[in-house]
DNA sequence: AATCAATAGGTGTATATACATATAAAATAA
DNA sequence: TTATTTTATATGTATATACACCTATTGATT
């Protein structure tokens, strides 16, 4: 759908102002349509992300501000969102030995399968919205980069 | 920043894949950067974004749908947006009289006049933003529509 | 007209974001 | 060694999202 019609508005000020509409849109229209996919599986897309974060180091552990410095949203509070992943069994928590002050968090056997099957309906989802090529994903990569070259 | 560094990660499955990351990390660091600036005003995003849909209209007045249906993010629940717009007085609340379910929101002279020097602001920062061209914005703006091509 | 269905807005709840603060442990400085 | 600062995590609060449900009103059906 055209921006026009999803905001039914067509005041942009310049192509630019509209791009950041554009992407926040965009990436709220992502949101929704994973969110659905993962209610299957009673998970949220953060609890979801954590999970794919600890897979990505299983069977290593990692601690709460790694997992922190790999999530999308900086400021998400990691540790409520371990909380409930806790309460279901999807992961565990231990203090670690060599600081103390670090708590390690572990995918369990379940979250490792709960995080299976989730990806795996993500994958089909994703590839029915297959509607650009690998060279215009590309692209479409460099200018999210170039617009974010400002460090603020 | 290069996406491989905002997450800590260099594992993307496809172009594609990486795409759909950096648009939802993209959203994040914009919407951050903005609500930084408007926490000078004592706004939120959604608060600033219902002004300025109120705005566009002004002096005409919007129901609460037909706000709702210009939102960035379809699942905003605008009553509560305008709960806490109304206690500041930016907005104010009248029944409809050719059809009392509705309530018609209007944006005070107030509302107008914090939405003036807030979206000054926000030029100012947009601006500073500007690292694409408006060539590379129109390319930007169509990738993302043909993304979003697929309706789900 | 009386009944039923649809619509508009408000409200309740769980989870998340954004940010401030608290607490314990570790690292550093005195 | 003691005191101070920094770091890691947890917790508190306001606002928002996502979604279910409630109530009042309108529109449609019989």
């Amino acid at each position: 759908m055209k921006l026009e019609n999803a905001l039914l508005s067509n005041k942009f000020s310049s192509e630019a102002q509209k791009a950041t509409l554009n992407i926040l849109y965009t990436a709220w229209w992502l949101k929704s349509i994973t969110s659905k996919e993962l209610k299957d599986f009673d998970l949220t897309q953060e609890q979801y992300n954590v999970l794919r974060i600890l897979k990505g180091k299983y069977p290593d552990q990692l601690c709460v501000k790694d997992i922190a410095r790999r999530m999308i949203e900086k400021s998400s509070n990691v540790p409520r969102i371990i909380d409930r992943l806790e309460i279901k069994k999807l992961v565990k928590r231990t203090v670690s030995e060599s600081d103390k002050r670090e708590t390690l968090i572990t995918i369990t056997k379940c979250g490792l399968s709960i995080l299976e099957s989730s990806t795996s309906k993500l994958n089909t989802l994703h590839k029915s919205l297959e509607t650009i090529t690998e060279k215009e994903a590309e692209q479409l990569n460099n200018l999210l980069e170039k617009l974010r070259a400002t460090e603020v």
